[in-house]
DNA sequence: ATTATATATTAATAAATTATAATATATTAA
DNA sequence: TTAATATATTATAATTTATTAATATATAAT
């Protein structure tokens, strides 16, 4: 028989680790995790993103609308052009250790 | 038109992208991301593996073997029972990246 | 040898993701 | 107002992933 505060923090991390999964699944996609390395230091118009990425222009406003959905990403306008650029300080972060662990 | 230096970077980047993307992906499902952090600190008996993300016996098996034929975990029999662990060191450090910054 | 326990495998199905093609919208320039 | 450019949306087909139930294997205890 466990403890109840031992139950707390395991339905705790359960909750965090959903959370943390589903960021996760934004980024465990190449081209999306590329869109991101991309962002990581400026924004970039779509069509800049499109060119670095190598996808098809439907699909890259797909990942572009998924992340910013998720709250990754966010966008303004600027005459035609709309950029992008990472929205979540979190999301800079862990860009940051995964170009220092595997860059 | 780009650099030939411009485009070899870009390849590189994008062939990292694809590895990286992968071994999120294997972290980006709730209940194996909870195993990665169960097992963080010290290696695991499924059966304690089992209790602690609370998936089903086939579910966490077909789990681990996932993450060990994707290199992330290593196993060891000891009597009847099997021990996990981490495999990897990047797992290890990007695990705790991932405790740094959302936990 | 039989039984109990721990773990793995297989197969079937359901659910989610990804890719592609076609079309639509918004902005600017002519 | 028309054409050109940049981006978004929709629908659908193809592929992958997740879930579940049933069965199998390996070890240890009796």
């Amino acid at each position: 028989m466990e403890s109840q505060e031992h139950n707390k923090n395991l339905n705790r991390l359960r909750a965090k680790s959903k959370k943390v999964a589903s960021l996760l699944k934004q980024m465990s996609h190449p081209q999306r995790l590329l869109i991101l390395c991309f962002l990581n230091d400026s924004e970039k118009s779509v069509s800049e993103i499109e060119n670095a990425c190598g996808a098809s222009q439907s699909a890259v406003s797909q990942f572009l609308k998924a992340m910013r959905l998720e709250g990754l990403l966010s966008s303004r306008r600027n005459g035609r052009c709309i950029y992008y650029k990472i929205a979540d300080k979190k999301v800079h972060k862990l860009m940051q250790s995964l170009f220092q662990i595997f860059c």
